[in-house]
RNA sequence: GCGGCCAUAGCUCAACUGGUCAGAGCGCCGGACUGUGACUCCGGAGGUUACCGGUUCGACCCCGGUUGGCCGCCCCA
């Protein structure tokens, strides 16, 4: 077999038939982020590798070995973006935005690119929905943020959705926490397992959710964030958890979460779904505060917080709960002979400039063979044009449902009307029966 | 990056310990039903058994490599 070429490892096809899960999913996200106040923001999807190893951090993963880093022709390094928040930061400095607008709220969503072993729910080339809200320190913005991915995600209809809650405090409180942790650990070093005593060494936070029930149990006993956070950052975790009772929005606040980012402060959450599907996928949307980025990067001083969603594994909690959203035909006009095709062709596409939804086979070919394209199409109805309609200028008008058919006009705009009717009634009939 | 499992038609899968085993169902196309789909019946197309090499008289089956997939670890959405 000659080698055919096939795509990307880790980089898929969404054709027809799936990709109307991720429209809905996407259409879902516009209209209600939209309603909170926050507009569409698009990135490139290449960027400057220096963006992204000064926010993301060095001694990440991410940033360390998962990037897609290439040199262009000018032999300037550029990197696929592994994530969205860095690009918004960059493009919200860039455009000098805090000038025009002191509070500033985008969303994006795009394909995003890390180079790493495939899973359930995970894709070298996978799909984000974020949002970030810029200008605002106070907890109601953490919160609206919050509410917003939760509404998000219940009007996706995801059942089992737990938000964990943090706060990993800030460069007062973090350092003396940090400390503090390192020595405990230490101290506990031999029950530690070994990829621990690696982590010890790059990202100590990391030990706490280390999956090894040794790890866990020396985590347990040890010092805890939230018995270090200072002041401010103690006022600002009760104030956030404060406002989300206040709008019943519940969550657990889970002490050892940490974040793979190095530019969290305070606030961090993730919502964590419980279908088996998901396997090891199960954190569906993570974000927090990070109040020093803009300004690392340049920009001025400006606290900001924000959430992503893994797209990917809403759409496959989505497929598993069997909902569909295909859009079907309302008409398929069927040529009953030869002769009848122009006429047949023509009419579909006066009826389609009028707003219909009409499928036609531009092959031709049998009737029995175009009834059968006409019910596997799905459309709700079909029409037969043969000589006799195209004299006396009516048709039948077949529900494929039951098979019932109508009289009716050729003249289009009253055969979209009969359709229109026609699709009404038989919609509120099989409702009213349901 | 590490470990385990796997790879047969478009899809889901068969083929005793290597010897007519390259098949079925679904899907697709056509016919029975010469102006009406679904149901039923009949027929047809479609695979050098992922790729490369090896062992053997003989390999879908055994061995090695490559590529790809699934699962776990790492990490993450």
């Amino acid at each position: 077999m000659s080698q055919k070429i096939v795509s990307v490892k880790g980089m898929r096809d969404l054709l027809p038939g799936e990709i109307e899960l991720w429209q809905h999913v996407e259409g879902l996200a516009r209209e209600l982020f939209g309603r909170y106040g926050y507009g569409e923001l698009r990135t490139p999807m290449v960027e400057d590798t220096a963006l992204f190893v000064r926010s993301v951090g060095e001694e990440t993963d991410i940033v360390g070995k998962e990037m897609y880093t290439f040199d262009d022709k000018a032999g300037r390094s550029l990197s696929m973006r592994p994530e969205g928040t860095a690009p918004a930061a960059r493009a919200y400095i860039e455009h000098s935005v805090a000038t025009q607008e002191p509070l500033t709220r985008w969303f994006y969503m795009g394909p995003m690119f890390r180079y790493e072993r495939m899973q359930t729910g995970r894709y070298r080339q996978f799909s984000q929905i974020g949002a970030e809200a810029y200008g605002s320190k106070d907890a109601a913005q953490d919160v609206e943020v919050m509410d917003m991915v939760a509404r998000f995600l219940q009007a996706l209809g995801l059942q089992d959705i737990t938000l964990n809650l943090n706060s990993l405090g800030d460069e007062v409180c973090r350092p003396q926490y940090h400390a503090k942790l390192v020595e405990y650990l230490q101290a506990h070093k031999p029950e530690l397992c070994e990829d621990c005593h690696r982590r010890l060494e790059t990202n100590p936070l990391r030990v706490l959710d280390c999956k090894n029930p040794k790890c866990q149990a020396v985590a347990a006993q040890g010092p805890s964030v939230l018995d270090f956070l200072c002041e401010p950052c103690k006022a600002h975790f009760d104030d956030v958890q404060r406002k989300l009772t206040a709008l019943e929005i519940r969550f657990v606040v889970n002490p050892r979460m940490v974040r793979g980012l190095d530019y969290y402060t305070r606030t961090v959450f993730e919502f964590v779904a419980s279908h088996p599907a998901l396997s090891t996928a199960s954190t569906v949307s993570a974000g927090g505060r990070y109040d020093k980025l803009v300004k690392s990067l340049g920009g001025p001083d400006t606290p900001a917080v924000g959430f992503a969603c893994g797209l990917d594994r809403l759409v496959l909690l989505l497929k598993e709960s069997g909902k569909s959203f295909a859009q079907v035909p309302d008409l398929f006009i069927a040529a009953a002979d030869p002769g009848s095709h122009d006429a047949a062709f023509a009419l579909a596409g006066r009826l389609r400039h009028q707003g219909l939804r009409v499928d036609f086979d531009t092959r031709g070919g049998s009737l029995k063979s175009q009834m059968k394209r006409a019910d596997k199409s799905g459309a709700h109805f079909t029409l037969v044009l043969g000589e006799l309609e195209r004299t006396s200028g009516q048709a039948k008008l077949k529900q494929m449902s039951n098979g019932q058919q109508w009289e009716t006009s050729l003249e289009p705009a009253a055969l979209i009307a009969t359709v229109r009717t026609r699709k009404a009634e038989s919609a509120s009939g099989a409702s009213s029966q349901g």
